[in-house]
DNA sequence: CCCTGATTCGC
DNA sequence: GCGAATCAGG
C-alpha cells in the first residue's frame, strides 16, 4: 500500500479528529499504526488533541541505533468488523443485594438502564457468546467486568473480554453501560 | 497486558 | 519516503 493522495487525506482527517494511529491504520488498511505515525510525522502533523493514550513531545536523546537485524514480519491480518444483527434482550441483572463488581474504575451514573439501543443489546448478546466467562477471582484490570447471570447461581460469570481501555467493560458492554447522550430519545411517557 | 505516540535508521 | 523495531509512557 502506498500513500495515495486519497489515503493521506483520510489520514489527515482522522488524525485531526483525534483518532488514534491504530484506528487510522485499521481504517486505511494495509498499513500498521507505525506506518501511520511515521507518515504523520513526515507530514509535519504532529501533536494535536492529546487524547487517549499519551503524548510526549519529549525528546529522547537516546533511543535507537539498533536497527533490528531481526527479519521479523508482522502478519497484519486484516479483519473486517462483522456487524452481526441479533436480537434477544440479555438480562444481566445484578441483584441489588450485593455489590459484586470490584469498583476500581469510575462507574458513571448509569442513566436509564431500561432504554438501551437495540443495537447495543444485540451486540452484547453477540458478545456474550464468545465471552470468556471468567469468575470473580479471574477478573483483572483488563477484563470486562460485566456480570452475566445470577450471582446466586452457578450460571454466573463475568464477560472477561478485553476491556476498552480506561473502561471497566469490553467495547460491547461499554456500549450498553455508557449510553451516548445522543441515543437518549424519550419514549413518550 | 492493553494501549498511545515518538524516534531511529536500514531500506 | 517508508515503516518495523524499539522506546517511553498511561
Amino acid at each position: 500500500m502506498s500513500w495515495t493522495d486519497d489515503r493521506v487525506e483520510t489520514l489527515k482527517k482522522m488524525w485531526g479528529e483525534g483518532q488514534s494511529a491504530s484506528q487510522i491504520a485499521k481504517e486505511l488498511g494495509g498499513v500498521t499504526r507505525n506506518a501511520v505515525i511515521g507518515k504523520v510525522h513526515r507530514l509535519g502533523l504532529s501533536n494535536r488533541a492529546t487524547s487517549g493514550g499519551s503524548a510526549k513531545a519529549e525528546a529522547k536523546p537516546k533511543a535507537a541505533a539498533k536497527a533490528a537485524p531481526k527479519a521479523k514480519a508482522e502478519p497484519k491480518t486484516e479483519s473486517a468488523e462483522p456487524k452481526t444483527e441479533a436480537a434477544a434482550p440479555p438480562r444481566s441483572t445484578l441483584p441489588a443485594r450485593k455489590q459484586i463488581i470490584p469498583a476500581g474504575q469510575p462507574l458513571p451514573p448509569q442513566p436509564s438502564a431500561n432504554e438501551i439501543s437495540p443495537e447495543a443489546l444485540a451486540k452484547v448478546n453477540e458478545v456474550e457468546k464468545k465471552a470468556k466467562k471468567i469468575s470473580l477471582m479471574e477478573l483483572t484490570e483488563r477484563t470486562c467486568k460485566w456480570p452475566v447471570g445470577d450471582p446466586a447461581t452457578e450460571k454466573f460469570w463475568f464477560c472477561g473480554l478485553p476491556v476498552q481501555q480506561g473502561k471497566p467493560y469490553c467495547e460491547a458492554h461499554v456500549g450498553v453501560a455508557f449510553q451516548p447522550m445522543s441515543a437518549r430519545r424519550d419514549r413518550r411517557r
